[in-house]
Order: C-alpha cells, then structure tokens, then sequence
DNA sequence: CACTCCCTCACCCAAACGGTGTATGCAAAA
DNA sequence: TTTTGCATACACCGTTTGGGTGAGGGAGTG
C-alpha cells in the first residue's frame, strides 16, 4: 500500500495511474504537502511513501522526519528534481529509505519501489557522476550528526575545500597543490554539488561548521 | 634617543641621516631585523624606536611587544608602506605609540616623532581615506583582546559583512540590505581594507573569528 | 572485460568580484 | 566655517568564479 506526496496535481495524478496498473501496488491516498501527508500517514498507515522534497506549507524532509516519528516501519521514498546531494542527506536523515529522481524511467522507478520494499537500500541510477552512490551508506555509518555534507567529499576535494577555507583564490589553491587551474575549478564545482551549496563562501562556511 | 629598526639599508641610512640633522635627535643605533632591534634596545636603552613592520627573522610588531614586555617606557613608532588598519591595530596591541607610513613627509616625520616624544597620539596624515583616524583610540578602548579588525567597522559595514558571511553574493546583499549593487561593492572594498584581507573569504573569515 | 569512481585538464561563456576614481548629501568635529 | 567621516551611488576595467560539457587515464571491482 503506497501514499504519495506530491504538490503538482498533474505529476501526482499520472503517478497513481502508473502505480495503479501495477496489481501489487495499490495507492490509499495523496497529498499535496507535508502536513496533508503527515495527517493521511497518520489515518492510512501506508506500507510505503513517496514524497516530493518539494512542497509548501511544509517539505519533504520534515514530514519524513515527523512521521518516521510516529510510523517507523513506513518506508520513505524520495522524489525530487534535484540531483544535489545535500537534499539526499538530509532525506536519508530524516528516515528516508531511498531517492528517486523525477526524471527516472517508469521500469526504474517501479523496480526501486519494489526493492524498497523488500528491504533493500537503492538509490536513483540518474544521479549525476557517481554522486550519491555512497551517500546513503556514508551517511548512516557517519551517525546522525549534523555534520552534513562535507563527509560525502573525496579526499581531494576536501583538500581543495580546505585551502579554499583558508582565504586563498583558485590560482593558489592550484600552484598550492600543484595541479591546473581548471582542475581546481573542476573540484570546487563538484563541491559545491555535493554540498548543494551556491557558492565558495557557503562551501567555506558548511566546511568551518563540520570541523 | 632613538633606535632605527629597518632592513633597507639605504633607507635606514637616509633616515639616519635626515634625523642626525636634527639637535635635538640622536641616532644611538641601527637595527637590521627584530632580534637586532631587541639586543640593541636592550643594551641602548633608548627613548624611542623607530621600527619598521616588515623585517626578517622577527617581525616589527612582534619585536615591539618584546621589547615593550622588557622596556615599558621606551616608546615606539612603526613605519611602514602599508596602509591596511589590521597592521597598525596589531602594532597599537603590541605596544606601539604610533604608526607611520613611509611616503609620509619629511617635516611630517619629524613632527610626529616630537610629538610622540612629548607623549601626544598621533599617527601619520597619510592614511587612505579616514582610515586609522580612530583606530589608536578605538583600540585601547576596546582592550587588548584578540580579535583585531572588525571592530574598525562602522555599523553598515559590519551590516554588509555580516550577511556577506551567511554566503550570499553581492547582489542578495544589496537586495537584503536595500541599497544598490555598487554600494555594496564599495563597502566591501572598504571593509577589506580595514581589515587588511585579500578579498570575501579572508573577510568573513575575519568577521566570524571576532564573533 | 566492462563498469565505476576519482583525478586530471581543457574550452567556452556568463556572472560575479575587486580596484580605482568620482561625486553628492549629511552630520559631527575641529 | 572648513574639515572629516560616513553612506550612498555610478562608471570603467580587468580578473576571478561559476556552470556546463567533454574527455582521458589510473585504480578498484563485479
């Protein structure tokens, strides 16, 4: 039995649909945000969850969090459009048992539902790199700390992310470790994905928090 | 007295001599570096150094504590090329009674080493903008503690700053604070002058280290 | 072997940033 | 009153970052 979450009626619609057709699959309702969500989890008791990140009056995290707290056996799937994987994180944290993309192909989607719930930990294949491969082991063997993020890092970014912490430019992060400027760039674009952060100076700011 | 304490041969040289044409003034001695400067005022006892900021081996500033620590009266003033308010708040902490820049005056120079002989605060005219104009006096006021610079900040600087550090670019500041883009920019520049950074990350690194 | 991850480098383009100069209005201090 | 400091704004210019894309090589693994 599955509930889904998601604000945009369209999306939400066509995926009962697909759901539906399925004849192990069966939806007991929809929300349109985290509180409808939490309030349907609560009365359904639904064996499963699909929840968007996204939505308003309350997003996806929190409500995986609220109800995890009172449902721990539902299992939570993410959905999202984003590939950042701060977001990840922060859903596996909050009790969610996997991460699907939006843009993921309907048998793919399907067969991450099913894995789901038969207990095993998947993950969306159309993740960008090798991003979030990891993410969800690495994150529960790193505890629940609010250190999120920086643990997702290679060695070599963290080493760039360091330098960069110290107030150097790229230029001397480059000649510093001796590699190309563009290289340096490369890195740092990859942190700030991995981070899900906007800029150098938030890159900065969430490395400082998680020292 | 005084004691001259600066690397550059030729211009320690002219400066002895520019000073030797004074009656009143008497060079007792030439120091090359810090340890020097400390050995010489050790066995000179002079009434005042004049001592630059960048010196090999030891550094004027530390040199000046060290001195101050042993010799609480002998007064000293730092000479230096740079006009950053992080170099001069670290020279005040450190023991000094002044501060000027090196393409000061000449008649300048010698007023502001008479001055200081006679016990007065001063500080050299050359400063960029009004910068340093209170920074003796806001100094002492707020103690010896560690953190330098940020104190220097008006109210709007530290405003920007402070949002600066939370990592928004330049434009959200502008946007937060309701002021132009431009505004923003040229309070920036100022704030990385007062502080003597390079550019944003030494900046907030300096903002959040004072907090 | 095929696949993934990681590190590396390159090229392009747009946006942001840093430095400098200039200017106005205002309030406080000399 | 003249000077000084502050906040604001605008312009010009060059450098730095950011974002996107592609691509090759080495290490490890199923």
């Amino acid at each position: 039995t599955l509930l889904i979450a998601e604000d945009q009626r369209l999306f939400r619609q066509s995926l009962r649909l697909l759901l539906e057709r399925e004849p192990d699959l069966r939806v007991v309702g929809e929300a349109t945000d985290g509180h409808e969500a939490f309030d349907l989890a609560m009365n359904t008791k639904p064996e499963m969850i699909l929840m968007d990140v996204d939505m308003p009056r309350l997003d996806g995290v929190t409500a995986t969090r609220l109800i995890r707290g009172c449902l721990p056996d539902v299992k939570v799937l993410m959905l999202s459009v984003h590939d950042d994987d701060a977001r990840i994180v922060a859903a596996v944290q909050a009790g969610a048992c996997g991460y699907i993309l939006k843009d993921a192909d309907h048998a793919e989607f399907l067969r991450i539902i099913r894995a789901t719930y038969r207990g095993e930990q998947v993950h969306s294949p159309f993740m960008p790199d090798g991003f979030a491969r990891n993410v969800v082991s690495a994150l529960q063997e790193a505890g629940g700390g609010a250190p999120v993020g920086v643990a997702l890092l290679t060695e070599r970014e963290r080493e760039i992310l360091a330098v960069a912490a110290s107030g150097r430019g790229n230029k001397d992060i480059a000649d510093q470790l001796c590699v190309s400027l563009d290289t340096v760039k490369t890195h740092l674009h990859h942190i700030y994905r991995k981070l899900g952060v906007g800029g150098r100076v938030e890159a900065v700011l969430a490395y400082l928090n998680s020292k």
